[in-house]
DNA sequence: CCAAACCATGGACCGTGGTCTATTGTTTTG
DNA sequence: CAAAACAATAGACCACGGTCCATGGTTTGG
């Protein structure tokens, strides 16, 4: 498919995939007209956007992912790709901590605030 | 106490403190000297910053931290407090959603790479 | 056929978050 | 006292992630 339908199906701008394929978390081919340069992008593309979207909202670089998309697509090495992803894993499981601790707090201070409430 | 040792303390560079100020994370009293315009921090900004340090890492950017920093401690209003508090909060967990399915999808990449390399 | 819609490319631009530098003034310390 | 360390301010600078614009070419629909 071309970027405009890959845009509609993704939900992304032309200009985010435009860069996100320059950082090399997507990539397309050749389309088969000869007469223009128009890029081709295959339906594993939008399943891969539609993580990379995600990924995105919830903080993860895009030098992250660029690793992450390597190492599923690219790496002739599983081994290594295997690394990739466990390493992503637990800085992801330590985000999620680190989040819960602010939550934590909040939760804390909401008690103070209602005590605050309460003494109306 | 002044920048430099809120500096040594927080383990954020003077610089940091100064944006975070600025942007009403935190904030100073002149210091007692009518000789100079140093800044005086209390030991509560200490706290303050430590949550915020943690908070950032955490991926949360520094103008919701001002709201959220704004409702603990300058809040005339508790009932608003507790709103940005719970608001932020849902928000947080959402985030906490989001990076899960991240893991859970990694989680699947991670079996067809390890098959990758059973099927040696 | 021709206008509208689409595409690619490159560069400008923006907000965010932070660092670095220069300047000037103050305090501390040897 | 003098040098070193510290402070405030302003502005430049940086990386990141993304949008917008101009240009020029291609395709599509009426």
């Amino acid at each position: 498919m071309k970027i405009g339908e890959l845009s509609e199906k993704s939900g992304l701008s032309r200009d985010t995939i435009r860069l996100y394929e320059k950082n090399g978390l997507i990539s397309s081919s050749a389309s088969q007209s000869e007469t223009n340069n128009y890029r081709d992008y295959s339906d594993d593309v939008l399943l891969q956007l539609q993580f990379v979207s995600s990924a995105r909202e919830a903080g993860i670089s895009i030098a992250d992912l660029r690793e992450l998309m390597e190492a599923f697509f690219d790496s002739c090495d599983p081994s290594q790709a295997e690394n990739v992803i466990v390493a992503k894993t637990t800085e992801l499981k330590e985000r999620i901590v680190q989040i819960e601790n602010v939550i934590a707090f909040l939760d804390e201070a909401l008690v103070k605030v209602r005590e605050a409430l309460g003494d109306d």
